[in-house]
DNA sequence: GGTATTTTTTTGGACACCAAAAAAATGTTG
DNA sequence: CAACATTTTTTTGGTGTCCAAAAAAATACC
């Protein structure tokens, strides 16, 4: 059963869809905010006044402005003050450590990005390393730490998390176990603080990137080092239970199949991680130093038993597709990441795998299509999902 | 981007939510409607005041009520009235139709029950039988037609159903092709009518009757005839983005493998149907006519070759679920359905197959259990999702 | 019959929405 | 340059919803 609604709620919801609107389209004239929200315009003086005195938008003005200008009152347009709150998204990968800090216009104000030498982190020292680098990021930007809301942690990478503790079981880039990561950076900046999936963010970000096309269920297939998967469905991302949906690198393509880095037999990613991928090459018996340009080389040369070897991967992809379609219906699976350049080549065997995978009654009415690979897609999209989080912490009118 | 909220939305809300803890909770006092749905007593009495006027609900005296009187002013308690509205269930089998006549109260006021003989129904005789069948069951109610609200329609067995046209394209139990069916049964009674999936009805139906049990994430698996699977995600069921999620019977377990009824190769239904199931009573040679009693009973004698059959379905079984928590991270899955007999010989192949299948990281968390299978749970299920949808249908205050 | 107790209704206030009127700020024109 | 036209923003007034508190209603107890 629902829970009872009351007047708060309105106003909330109300301010949340200007707040995004105001991020999403840049600048805007009430009279503008009222036509995107349906709003009357009434309301939105309301609202925005609110914001005003709240200190989270502002007024703005350009000299464009003045130039196009028409007869009538001229607009005064309204814009998210960008330093009233900042979020910081963290990325742990193998062998890099990237942060960014973001404002709450949504501009990335400050990067650090750094290679990881080994062993340069264990347990202790990651937390303390992190508040000292989040740190430098707000002074280079000149912002004061207070206003740090949102971090987000993108433990990218063969790591074992656990979500509800806020800790790194195990990462190759941490030497140690169950380091305590959410709760010292929550403690050291009073900001929520999360650590989130990589694919999740993707898919996130492509929502944020254009609502209309990635909208309602839609499913990012994501090929990289591994596979990952992110769910998006009746417009909001799925996470499961525990935070652990959506993973399908390591479910079972075929019962005691080729071996896995993990241990078990058979998962889709023994047969479609970069190393798998790259051990296509090895069919070319001149091959000396397999990685997956060399084996993209010799597909695009025409090699034949190369091209086999991605004609097969293809079709284990294809079983993986039919059975994404099967379980979600979606009206869009998007293909990403960075070993998504050798779909081409895996095309055809990726049909044979849909055809021998999927019961026809479903082989309609969704697509398949490849998304650009954007490195920064993930923290967009870690920084969309928190925007909109504050966005939703509504402090009534009696904070003034 | 969400839509605006107003006014309406909070009365609509709270007006459903009272009439729904009315459905589920009996007769209440007004009282006893405000502990429960947290609205002040004023706000209640205002709500039943229009719901009362409507003659949604009525006043309700018990003699039960006067023996264990206590001091102050006695409770009057309310009731939906049960001939405010009406829900018709039309379950179409492959050999049998049923139908059900469920009142505003929830309960079934008429059924009607036959056996379907051969090339009984064609697509043009299908809708208006059913358009005289439910009259009939209207007069033995003494419902007057008009107040049909809603008409669901169960399509069972070997289904191809096109929910966007309201048609049955082919049904073991209807002689022709593209039957309509939704467009005249809605023209006829001027109500709303769907062609619903009687997987997801099993699934609403294991909500609505412990909320708290089966809440949040969880997934029905229904081993019948076929194999089904229902998804209650994030609080709500999920169908896709064309009403055809869920599907499991018909994904490939195996490449190449076992032949299924589809005409495709290693489907989970051609190692768990029930066919594929009696066929194990088969390895015991003297068996001449198998069934799925007979496989049980030869289990339950301790035959080894049998016993060896329905563990490797388990096995099947466990490969299955291991994917379904791998995608979905649900906090329980529920398995039922007539098959579900065969889970005791099952369950040792069955925690094969999930370690087999599944990344250890993933195997805790979750809940299996066995739900015992009552065909009323499909119309249950059925009146309960029609009567919410009716709960939201709020006609302001102008109708008075 | 008066008092205590419990439920229900009424009253009055706060607040969010909107439509319509008013005000503000500019361009256009005679 | 003042009056008018036009467009945007704000204010006003009204409706509807919620709630807290007071009042009323209906019963049991003494």
């Amino acid at each position: 059963m629902p829970h009872k609604a009351d007047r708060d709620q309105i106003r909330r919801q109300n301010r949340s869809i200007i707040l995004q609107a105001l991020r999403r389209d840049g600048p805007l004239a009430r009279i503008e905010l009222g036509q995107i929200t349906k709003l009357s315009p009434a309301t939105v003086t309301s609202i925005t006044g609110d914001l005003l005195d709240q200190g989270l938008i502002e007024g703005f003005e350009t000299s464009e402005q003045k130039e196009q200008s028409t007869r009538g009152r001229p607009r005064s347009l309204l814009r998210l003050t960008p330093n009233a709150a900042y979020v910081v998204c963290v990325r742990l990968s193998v062998q890099r450590l990237d942060l960014a800090l973001v404002d709450y216009s949504g501009q990335t104000v400050a990067h650090h990005s750094a290679p990881l030498e080994g062993n340069a982190l264990t347990s202790d020292t990651t937390s303390p390393r992190l508040v000292h680098l989040i740190r430098e990021l707000l002074t280079m930007a000149d912002a004061p730490s207070s206003r740090v809301q949102e971090i987000g942690l993108i433990a990218q990478g063969a790591v074992d998390v656990d979500v509800e503790a806020g800790t790194i079981i195990w990462s190759p880039a941490i030497d140690g176990r169950n380091t305590q990561i959410v709760e010292p950076l929550s403690a050291a900046f009073d900001a929520h603080c999360t650590i989130v999936n990589d694919t999740n963010m993707i898919t996130e970000a492509l929502h944020w990137s254009d609502p209309e096309k990635y909208a309602g269920t839609f499913v990012v297939v994501f090929l990289d080092h591994g596979m990952g998967m992110g769910l998006y469905l009746d417009g909001r991302l799925f996470c499961g239970a525990n935070g652990k949906a959506a993973e399908i690198g390591h479910t079972n393509h075929m019962p005691d199949g080729a071996l896995c880095q993990c241990g078990k037999k058979g998962c889709f990613e023994a047969y479609l991680s970069e190393n798998a991928l790259s051990r296509i090459a090895l069919a070319e018996p001149s091959c000396d130093a397999p990685s997956l340009d060399a084996a993209l080389e010799l597909a695009a040369s025409g090699n034949g038993p190369v091209l086999d070897g991605f004609s097969g991967a293809g079709r284990v992809l294809g079983f993986a597709l039919a059975r994404i379609i099967a379980m979600f219906d979606p009206r869009r699976i998007v293909l990403t990441g960075r070993s998504a350049r050798a779909l081409p080549y895996m095309q055809e065997g990726m049909r044979s795998g849909l055809e021998d995978g999927l019961i026809a009654d479903l082989s309609q009415n969704h697509e398949i299509d490849v998304a650009p690979w954007d490195e920064d897609y993930i923290i967009r999209g870690m920084a969309a999902q928190a925007m909109t989080r504050l966005d939703l912490c509504y402090k009534g009118t009696a904070g003034r």
